[in-house]
DNA sequence: GCCCTCACGTGTTACGTATAACGTCCAGGG
DNA sequence: CCCTGGACGTTATACGTAACACGTGAGGGC
């Protein structure tokens, strides 16, 4: 019984030259272990296991526990965060799948989905989807790490498809913004669209305007439905008043031409355009001025999100303001809950603010 | 009592409450290990690790090979990643460092960096440094992973700062955008930023501007350093002309506001703004118009980086494009070189394109 | 007939950590 | 003088994977 150890060459100690492989002459300063810091502490491995994991009172002297953290300090020693993960069996990690990077939206969703998790000690790690139509990678292929749970949003459903049968199979999952009637998630946290789209529907309804247009996301997403529906339903209280709808993708150009198209088609030019998002709105605006026309007073445009682009375009956009950041919270509120094996309340939607700036006035005088 | 293998959950509170109400004991299914795979395949654990491991040529059966996938398969079998993290010391996994999680500008440097890392079945992930002047959190602390390598843009400093000695420390690192001067990195990555500003300090020459405000970002970094000696330098050889310079945040307001000073200070009325950055530039259009004169006949106006924003606002922005997507490719390229153990060519900085549109004009008579 | 090689696998180990299950020493009570 | 028990640590695993080192037979060259 040869027990003494052969010449296993460990994956870490750089010695063979030849190989071609990831990282092979990468002669890194091979970071010390917990080992190594019990061995200048005089101490074992699970002392240092124990004072570095703060588990020590009643069970190490304080003078031996200030001996490890000097040694650990000294040595510059950091946890391996592989090792402790596979012991442990979690990661305290969380992804956060959104549709885009470049939507300000998600961006504070993040913020306030960080910061809940930072006071818990869990990390947030950030899976924006394929952009477009491109072919729905792996979000785990992108992260991939062990992870203890997902908040992702209902635009990247997508990218979600891809949960089912992939690593991430059976993790816990917090939907954003979802159908509520959908299965799947354990739990859910969602914003007054509806009220919001309410709101602005009936802002313009008051202004004086019949003949309106929904300038409407051709990205399939329950949130878009919701707020088709709520304009629907608004509307059919109100006589003499018809809303139309045309769709375009989420970008200013394509807002502009479908604009365009509505303000242009046959029959009364429409006094108002309800978009489904600033974005839209903004290349709705452009529109308008494109056929010789000013906002708001032949056309008022509404849009909706509140993002810094309704402030920066000309006129500023009436819109809807959206609690981003409150979303993030309670959804990384609502994970961290079903991390700890217990069931989230359900919660009512977020409240949304009906934001009036210089895009919306009453429509022109009928001049037939 | 019956010792279930694979303990599930974990024995933190599991004796709190035996509560049966509410289904709070979620019994996960016990991924199956590789082990698994191998009894029910009739193999080694080793055969298996072989076989999806895709190094089984000549040492495996074709008709072996094929068993165990097919037990792979049906069991639903996925690998533990912290235990292969663990055992091979890597992670092929890297992050990505950006300023803010809103810039159009690094959503498309993402796109860039993940397309290349795709093709060499690497992981990107995100760290948005903490927006503002908030306390520079540890990039490690939320991405508690092993990390392979970094990439970072130069704008997001305060927050590379956490680096030295973090988790990350010694950790390859890819600079974006970052002082040839300084050292630290492994490699960098530049855009021809300089020559993108003499470009555009030059286009306004040519139109016949003499006296123009540099809207400079108030954010420290050396990109922006080197936005302001460009155009120093380009002015200095033309006679009769004046550069002043102000700064304000990245936001459109502050941009406004700033704008709104340049025009309206003491002397002649400046007739063009170079702005560091499109959001500048929109802000600055607002001033214009807010105090009642327009872009561009009385003033011109000129951005930087061309993002969507460029084309949303009235009048549409000359401002200078930027391979955003490029920068992630060779940030990327360069990074996976590095964890090769080779050393990646300096490269020269990526070209930048003036983009013509309507923000600029020849300044109105002078009426003196 | 013997050894060598090849094809096909398996046993074993180590990665670095957290923790359950054991000692050991010594003070103090019975 | 033994037993109890707290204070202080240590030993011994196990997490799931990858890869080295080592068998087996079967066939073939000499």
């Amino acid at each position: 019984m040869c027990a003494v150890r052969g010449s296993t060459m460990t994956p870490r100690r750089t010695s063979s030259t030849d190989t071609t492989e990831y990282g092979a002459m990468t002669e890194r300063p091979a970071r010390p272990t917990s080992r190594d810091v019990a061995r200048t502490a005089g101490v074992s491995q699970a002392t240092v296991s124990l004072v570095l994991g703060d588990k020590w009172r009643g069970r190490v002297s304080e003078r031996t526990a200030a001996l490890v953290r000097e040694a650990a300090r000294t040595l510059g020693y950091r946890p391996n965060l592989a090792a402790r993960n596979l012991r442990l069996g979690r990661t305290r990690t969380v992804l956060l799948v959104v549709p885009a990077l470049t939507n300000e939206f998600f961006a504070r969703v993040y913020t306030g989905a960080a910061g809940v998790a930072a006071e818990h000690g869990v990390g947030v790690l950030l899976y924006p989807s394929p952009a477009g139509t491109g072919p729905a990678s792996d979000p785990f292929a992108s992260a991939r790490h062990a992870l203890d749970g997902v908040i992702a949003s209902s635009m990247a459903a997508e990218a979600l498809d891809a949960f089912r049968g992939a690593d991430g199979a059976d993790l816990p999952l917090v939907m954003l913004d979802s159908d509520p009637a959908a299965p799947g998630p354990a739990a859910r946290v969602n914003v007054d669209i509806e009220d919001g789209m309410r709101q602005v529907t009936r802002h313009l309804l008051d202004l004086g305007h019949r003949r309106m247009v929904h300038l409407a996301s051709a990205v399939p997403s329950w949130t878009f439905d919701v707020r088709a529906r709520a304009i629907a339903e608004v509307v059919r209280t109100a006589p003499d008043t018809t809303v139309t709808t045309v769709s375009a993708p989420l970008e200013v150009e394509a807002g502009r031409a479908a604009a365009e198209r509505a303000l242009t088609g046959p029959g009364p030019r429409p006094t108002a355009l309800i978009c489904d998002g600033d974005v839209l709105a903004a290349g709705a605006c452009k529109a308008v001025r494109g056929l010789g026309l000013r906002v708001p007073r032949d056309v008022s445009v509404t849009g909706f999100d509140d993002l810094a682009l309704a402030r920066a375009v000309e006129p500023e956009l009436t819109t809807v303001g959206l609690p981003a950041e409150r979303v993030g919270e309670r959804g990384m509120t609502a994970l961290l809950t079903v991390l700890d094996g217990r069931i989230p309340p359900p919660g009512a939607p977020l409240p949304v603010t009906l934001v009036l700036r210089a895009s919306t006035a009453p429509p022109p005088p009928e001049d037939d």
